[in-house]
DNA sequence: GAGTGGTCTAGACCACTCG
DNA sequence: GAGTGGTCTAGACCACTCA
């Protein structure tokens, strides 16, 4: 008697080997059950797997379908910056380069979902491999939703792993894209005028509100991004 | 009578408003499906949802323990880049650069897990919004895996649509990064030299053997990638 | 050894949606 | 209306692993 893992399993191969195309209805559950010398249920199991990793779609009465795909996803694990560092075998170092409530730009106060005259703490630091400038850290946590910032120096801690702590399970959008270096990005990172960088903003929220923006600059070279899956 | 869906958004509100917190135990099922009114199956399948999800950490006699997160995990799609081009209104056209067999240098070589004197299919081809260069598309394919692919000329249809129809369901690994442009992709891509470019590179297996590896570059400007969750 | 999660069965009722 | 998936119950046995 088969586990619904091993269902699942052959189901996939069934899939992948061509032999349930893209589009094909699969047999019913209760027709796979009696295949398999199992109950419904079991074969249930295996089949909302399926679903759930984007091999099929199910609808009631319409039954089971091969997705057509026209689409690759791809899974992201971004690591604190202290870890990715150190796990490759290189020194940390952290350098806090400003702290202050400010009043943001226009595109980061929306960003925050700040009324027109609401500060935000503006925090900027440097995280370093080897002594060489890794990753430039900008900024703005709302202080409406986290009134501890208010309280933190950042000068040990950066605010990456201060707000993992403290708020640990807030969603996060993130967005990745290339450019050539601000002025800024150039005096922090150590680079020529318009050398590449690969950014990552990152928009987090908890319940609605959002949490905190950042901007995470990297010299293009020494730094990549590798999904798992 | 609580679903199972219902009892899970139950406990993730738990987590995420810090009742349990980090590395804290749970309550076993039995406990939680005597609070619930309902059957420790029921409560099972809700706990092993919020596993999946990578909320929770669950073993053995040990029970369950909400996750210290160092890591925060994003999904990405990728679109087929016709696609994405027309859903954002504009308009797509392709250009075929070149084909034919070659032994690819020693990086792709390795990478394909090819013996030194094969040769594989070398594609290069060009991608544009709106008659501007958006993608340059530099791909090798295993001819030991895809031997059908020597038969397609790839005038009209690009390889990669090509391949997601012939291999859909092939596993594949991306690395994401920025670079300045290299003097090919400077010359394609209409770009200043060594301007930055946002590059994907994927490489894609079937059963163990690696199907087909790709660089996909773009002008950094009007290319980014956006994450969902 | 004993507590915890992993899974199965058999039967049941319900919810959706296609024709 | 009828076929399909979604889910629950009650009871059971097993597999792991901590103390």
């Amino acid at each position: 008697m088969p586990t619904y893992k091993e269902i699942q399993s052959v189901l996939l191969d069934r899939i992948k080997s061509g032999e349930w195309k893209p589009g094909m209805l699969m047999p019913p559950e209760a027709e796979l059950a009696g295949e398999f010398g199992t109950t419904r249920v079991t074969v249930n199991r295996a089949m909302q797997a399926l679903a759930e990793d984007g091999f099929v779609e199910r609808r009631r009465k319409a039954g089971t379908r091969v997705v057509r795909r026209m689409t690759r996803d791809a899974h992201v694990r971004i690591r604190i910056v202290r870890d990715e560092i150190e796990q490759s075998g290189r020194r940390y170092s952290y350098l806090l380069v400003s702290r202050g409530v400010e009043r943001p730009p226009q595109a980061i106060q929306a960003e925050l979902g700040l009324a027109a005259e609401t500060g935000a703490l503006h925090v900027m630091c440097l995280h370093f491999a080897d002594g060489k400038p890794f990753q430039l850290e900008n900024r703005w946590i709302s202080l409406d939703v986290v009134p501890q910032a208010a309280d933190e120096r950042f000068e040990t801690v950066s605010p990456n792993e201060w707000l993992l702590q403290t708020v640990p399970y807030s969603n996060a959008e993130h967005v990745f894209r290339a450019a050539g270096a601000s002025p800024q990005e150039t005096e922090h990172l150590d680079l020529g005028p318009n050398e590449p960088v690969f950014i990552i903003e990152r928009t987090t929220w908890l319940e609605g509100q959002t949490v905190t923006h950042v901007r995470l600059s990297h010299p293009a070279d020494g730094f990549r991004i590798v999904t798992r899956d």
